[in-house]
RNA sequence: GGCCUUGUGGUCAAGCGGUUAAGACGGCGCCCUCUCACGGCGCAAUCCCGGGUUCGAUUCCCGGCAAGGUCACCA
C-alpha cells in the first residue's frame, strides 16, 4: 500500500514540514537546571483541593528552579467544556497565589502560543500524517459496537481488553478495504501503530514514585479520533515536546498510560520529560477511603474554601505540609520566611495519598489567623465579607476604627497572650457579633433569676468604666463573696459545699448579660470596648 | 479479574540493620484561669501478617493480605 497516498488521502492538504513546528517552538533559554512544568485541566472550571495540591508542585518546582509555569487547556473534548471555566481556574489559582508565566491565560499570547489544544489542531494532525506516512499510524473503521463486542469477547475469555495484536483488526487491513471503506465514507479514527510487546518490562524512574516497573505498551491507541481531534495521549506528546516541557507532575491516575505516552514520544522522536506522578488527596466515604472526586465531593471545590472564609495562605501552608513532610517543621521554625523560601523538593513528595484532614486545616488556619496584624485581620475580614457577608457584617466595617479596636484588644493583637479564636473570616464575623448588634436575648443562666438579678444589680452598684482591670475584678469577687459565691477559686476547690458556687459563677451571669455568650475573651476588655453605656444598657436589660 | 503502586499510632508522618520508634493534628488528664481561647506538663503505638537472611530486623529478600490507581474515539 503506498502510505503517501494514503496519508493525503486520510488528511488532504498541505501541512508544515514538522521541522516549522521546531523553530517555532524553540528549545527555551532557561539556566542549567530551571524545570518547565505546566497545569494542563479540561475547561470544566470545576477545581478542587486536589487539582490545588498538584498546582502548588508544579508551581513551586518551577519557580524554585527558575522555570516556567504554564497553563494549557486540554479541551479535545467538546462534551467537558463549560463557559467560563478557563476564567474560573485562572481566579481560583489566583486567589491561592498560583501565577502563570504564560499560556492560556486571558489574552495571553507567548511564544508557545495557542494555549489550547483545539487551536493546535493542524499540529497534530501534521504529526499524525507524518506518521501514517512512515507506517505507525493507520486509520481504524471500528464502531463503537464492534470495539464494545471486542471487550467482552475478551473479558470472557479472560484476556486483556484493548486493540492490539491480533484483535487490531485494521492494523494490516488490505488495501482495497480500507479504500473500500474509505469510499464509503465510513468514519474512522487514526491509531498509533505499536510495536510494543506485553511481555516486555523495564523500569522507568519517577520523580515522586523512584523506580516503577513498567510493561511496554501494545495498545493501537487512537491518537486523532473521528473528528480529527487528537485524544490526551497524542496531544500530551506533541504539546509537552513542543511547549519545552522538561517536568510533568501529574496524578497518579496517568501511571497506567505511562507506557503509551513512552511510546508516543519515541515514535515521534521526542526527547521523554521527566515524569512525576504524585498520590491523589483522599477523603473517607464511610469505612473506605478514595481520591477526591469533583461529582462526589463539591464541598471540596476551592470555591467552597472561600466561601467559608479560610485564609488562602492557610491553605497553602496545609498543602504544603502534605507536599512535603518535613515543611511543617521548617515553617514553625522560620514563621516570618515568605513560603518560597522553604527548598521543596519533588524528591521528598509522599509516594501514598494522604486523607485530607480538616482538624488539621482548621488548626493551621488558627495559627496563621493568629499571625496577622489588626489591619491584615481587617483587610481579610473586609474582603470577605464584601462577597460572603450579610447585610449587617458589612455594616461592622462602616467605623473601621472601632473594628480594629476590637480586633487588637480582644483578640489580643499584637500582645504577649495572643488568643486563637478564629478558623475562618465567616466564622470570625459571627464571632465579634456582639460587639455591634445588641446581644440576642438567652436564658440559660445557671442561677436563679432572684440571684441573677442580684449580680445585675450589684455589678451596677461598683461598676465604672474608669476602674482598671485590677479593681474591676476585685469587686465582682467582693460581689461573689456578699452573694454566697465563693470570691477565690481556690476556695471554691477545697470546699465547694461551703459555697453556692465561685466567681465564676458571677462572671458567667455577667457574660451572658454583656455578650449573649457563655464564652468570650476578657470580659473587662469587652467592656472597655464596649464603653460605660451600652455595657449599663446590657447588663439592664438582662434583668429578669 | 489482569497490570501497577502503597502499607510506621485515629490522621499527616520522621526513620534507611542495633533508637526509650521523632514531631504535628486530634483524643484524654492535669496545671494556669472569671468562661473560652492561648500557653505549660503528662498519658495512650505488639511499626499489616507469615516465612527467611543476619548475632540482631520497623528497616533487606520472598510469600500472603489489605488499600489505592488503571484497563474509552474522557481527560
Amino acid at each position: 500500500m503506498d502510505l503517501n497516498t494514503l496519508a493525503e488521502r486520510l488528511l488532504p492538504g498541505e501541512y508544515p514540514a514538522l521541522d516549522t513546528f521546531e523553530k517555532q517552538y524553540p528549545p527555551r533559554d532557561l539556566p542549567k537546571n530551571a524545570e518547565v512544568t505546566r497545569l494542563a485541566p479540561s475547561p470544566t472550571g470545576f477545581i478542587h483541593l486536589g487539582n490545588l495540591f498538584v498546582a502548588i508542585a508544579n508551581e513551586r518546582i518551577a519557580h524554585r528552579s527558575g522555570g516556567v509555569l504554564y497553563l494549557r487547556i486540554e479541551d479535545t473534548d467538546l462534551k467537558r467544556k463549560v463557559e467560563g471555566a478557563v476564567e474560573a481556574v485562572i481566579s481560583a489559582l489566583d486567589y491561592f497565589d498560583i501565577r502563570f508565566d504564560e499560556g492560556a491565560q486571558i489574552g495571553g499570547d507567548d511564544t508557545y502560543a495557542p494555549g489550547y489544544q483545539r487551536q493546535r489542531a493542524h499540529i497534530y494532525r501534521a504529526y499524525a500524517k507524518d506518521l501514517i506516512r512512515r507506517g505507525r499510524a493507520y486509520p481504524c473503521f471500528c464502531t463503537e459496537e464492534e470495539l464494545a463486542a471486542l471487550r467482552e469477547e475478551q473479558t470472557a475469555n479472560k484476556e486483556v481488553t484493548g486493540y492490539y495484536g491480533k484483535y487490531a483488526k485494521w492494523r494490516d487491513a488490505p488495501e482495497e478495504a480500507v479504500y473500500a471503506a474509505l469510499d464509503a465514507g465510513k468514519p474512522y479514527v487514526i491509531r498509533l501503530k505499536s510495536m510494543g510487546g506485553a511481555s516486555h518490562k523495564f523500569t522507568f524512574h519517577d520523580e515522586i514514585k523512584g523506580d516503577v516497573t513498567v510493561t511496554e505498551n501494545d495498545q493501537d491507541v487512537v491518537i486523532l479520533k473521528s473528528d480529527g481531534i487528537p485524544t490526551y495521549h497524542f496531544a500530551h506528546a506533541v504539546d509537552d515536546h513542543l511547549m519545552r516541557t522538561t517536568l510533568v507532575i501529574r496524578g497518579e491516575e496517568w501511571l497506567a498510560s505511562l507506557p503509551i505516552h513512552l511510546e508516543l514520544f519515541d515514535v515521534l522522536g521526542f526527547r521523554r520529560p521527566k515524569y512525576g506522578h504524585n498520590c491523589s488527596l483522599m477523603k473517607m466515604d464511610g469505612e473506605s477511603k478514595r481520591k477526591l472526586s469533583k461529582r462526589k465531593d463539591p464541598e471540596l471545590s476551592l470555591s467552597y474554601y472561600r466561601q467559608e472564609g479560610y485564609h488562602p495562605f492557610a491553605v497553602k501552608v496545609y498543602m504544603l505540609t502534605l507536599l512535603n513532610s518535613d515543611f511543617e517543621e521548617w515553617h514553625m521554625k522560620f514563621p516570618d520566611k515568605p513560603l518560597e523560601e522553604f527548598p521543596f523538593r519533588i524528591g521528598k513528595m509522599s509516594k501514598s495519598g494522604a486523607l485530607f484532614d480538616l482538624d488539621k486545616l482548621n488548626d493551621i488556619s488558627k495559627t496563621e489567623l493568629a499571625r496577622l496584624s489588626a489591619e491584615e485581620m481587617l483587610a481579610f475580614l473586609k474582603a470577605w465579607a464584601a462577597d460572603y457577608g450579610t447585610p449587617a457584617q458589612q455594616a461592622y466595617f462602616a467605623d473601621e476604627g472601632y473594628l480594629l479596636k476590637v480586633l487588637t484588644l480582644c483578640m489580643g493583637i499584637g500582645g504577649k497572650k495572643r488568643r486563637k479564636d478564629f478558623v475562618t473570616a465567616k466564622q470570625a464575623m459571627e464571632e465579634i457579633g456582639y460587639f455591634f448588634s445588641g446581644r440576642t436575648q438567652r436564658d440559660d443562666y445557671r442561677v436563679d433569676e432572684a440571684t441573677r438579678n442580684a449580680i445585675l444589680d450589684g455589678f451596677l452598684t461598683t461598676f465604672s468604666i474608669e476602674n482598671d482591670a485590677q479593681v474591676w475584678f476585685s469587686n465582682v469577687k467582693a460581689l461573689a463573696g456578699s452573694l454566697g459565691f465563693a470570691a477565690e477559686m481556690r476556695d471554691y476547690k477545697a470546699n465547694p459545699a461551703a459555697y453556692k458556687g465561685s466567681v465564676s459563677d458571677v462572671a458567667e451571669v455577667l457574660r451572658i448579660a454583656v455578650t449573649g455568650r457563655a464564652n468570650t475573651p476578657d470580659l473587662w476588655t469587652i467592656m472597655q470596648i464596649l464603653g460605660d453605656a451600652r455595657t449599663r444598657e446590657r447588663i439592664l436589660a438582662a434583668r429578669a
